[in-house]
DNA sequence: TCCAAATGTGAAAATCCTGTAACCGGACCT
DNA sequence: AGGTCCGGTTACAGGATTTTCACATTTGGA
């Protein structure tokens, strides 16, 4: 649940799934995880990828113990199908070489017990607030291209002041693409950012999206062209005129997000970040 | 199968700082660090911000032991104004609470010596990897030799601001054969690279798609060559003036070039191969 | 100089990719 | 229960791209 208000909330709301044998720790866990307000469910073991989709979680703590003899197996699978689900590994004696495993395939920390559940659940906010940083970001401010402005606040975008009554996907998608700034996004990489999982061989659900997009963008917009296709790649947000040769922006990228020196978040424009039109 | 990508996304080269007293664990973590291939910097105490930022760091490990009696007020500035540069605090003994405290102002990852530094690392790789994943892939930087600009970005090459109009294998090799910085490269590389699978005996790929290339480049840049075939070799990428001699060049070391302030098209110095830091 | 191997060239054939529309099932509301 | 909206799946057709192939041309060495 993206709720860009809360960035700058201390302990923002998470739903968390538990899958851990020890039902001592899991019911201190949980209790704390009720007084902070988090949405939480124990799982008795492995739970299938599309289950874990399905519930739309914030983060995952595992204890490799109860997943049996295929734990690693498992733990790979998840990494690799939802690698933007912030996964703790939660487990009793393990060795270094473990631990290392367990990280180079994908798990976000790993917490030995015994452990104070403050520490595993400070842990499990670490994690996500970087995650939430990688969506967030750009996320809160409003970006404009040509007719079309999209509003993160209001999950829309408009077209001169009336909106363009999309779905929520279909917002996502045009969320993730206009912040894109330009760049050229793969299917692969549109589908896992907003899908929040891989993408299936043969899976066209990108392009159906994009058609969904473009016939409303079209109806709003007429004498604009927004999403561009790149054959054997995948798509890419610009304002262009009907008709017009896409003249070479600066090759800087004018459109989309400002330089970054790398480290902090750079001083936002207070008020819009604004995509120039190519003209 | 429909993603012959480059096998070669592994442990992405970093840069740390490591601000630690413990000079024993310190010497070992370096050498590691520079077994790795990561550039590392090792710091006497607490760095000023800027110092920070103007090292343009992927990660950074701090001992609050060696910051004296500021250590939390450091810490936290270090988080409040670089929140997108991952830290991993790495202290001797630490309580509960100290980490908790720790972790909620903002740090990544919080390690207690003693402590293998392979775990470190692949702590310090986790956190990275979050990291990464928010900024998408968009360190992608852009090439240019002669007239022709290398976009990553774009998966697609530019002719003094025109596109080349390359497909998607096109660029692929081009990119490939230009990021070689001079070097010539072996039709058995170039495939392998490009297609993702090892060469069938007598395949002409390569060949057919070098021609291709040539052609568009031909087309777009028509007094420069750019692609040199080495008989019984394989080809390299060089940027050269129709009827000039070639001229040894040094072939621009891409990866961790300083930063680079960029405007547009920089006047490029003809014949050399230069990266540019794409914004 | 001549030959065999290596490379360039052009075009047909085979594949792959995308736009499009229709369909399905679940969630939600009336 | 019926209707609507929405997300997701599938099938198809046209077009773009990649692969293959036959033949021309060049190269390096005998």
């Amino acid at each position: 649940m993206t709720d860009p208000n809360q960035a700058t909330a201390v302990a923002a709301s998470l739903r968390v799934a538990v899958a851990d044998g020890d039902t001592g720790f899991v019911q201190v866990l949980t209790k704390r995880l009720d007084r902070l307000g988090w949405e939480h469910r124990v799982l008795a073991g492995a739970v299938p990828i599309d289950r874990l989709v399905s519930m739309r979680l914030g983060a995952y703590i595992l204890d490799l113990a109860i997943l049996g003899p295929h734990a690693w197996e498992y733990l790979e699978r998840v990494t690799r199908e939802l690698p933007s689900l912030p996964l703790i590994v939660c487990t009793g004696q393990s060795t270094v070489a473990q631990r290392v495993r367990g990280l180079r395939i994908g798990a976000d920390d790993w917490v030995t017990k015994p452990c104070h559940p403050e520490e595993l659940i400070a842990r499990v906010e670490a994690v996500a607030r970087r995650r939430r940083q990688a969506e967030g970001v750009a996320a809160a401010e409003a970006v404009v291209a040509g007719e079309i402005e999209v509003r993160p606040d209001q999950f829309q975008a408009f077209a001169q002041g009336k909106s363009v009554d999309l779905t929520r996907r279909e917002f996502e998608l045009i969320q993730l693409l206009a912040a894109a700034g330009g760049r050229v996004l793969e299917r692969e990489e549109i589908y896992q950012r907003v899908w929040g999982y891989t993408m299936a061989h043969g899976d066209r659900s990108v392009d159906v999206f994009v058609r969904k997009l473009r016939s409303k963008l079209q109806r709003a917009s007429p004498d604009w062209n927004y999403i561009h296709t790149h054959f054997g790649v995948g798509y890419r947000f610009a304002a262009e005129r009907a008709g017009e040769e896409p003249g070479v922006e600066d090759a800087a990228g004018a459109i989309g997000a400002p330089p970054r020196p790398m480290t902090s978040a750079p001083p936002q424009p207070p008020e819009s970040l604004h995509v120039r039109a190519l003209v």
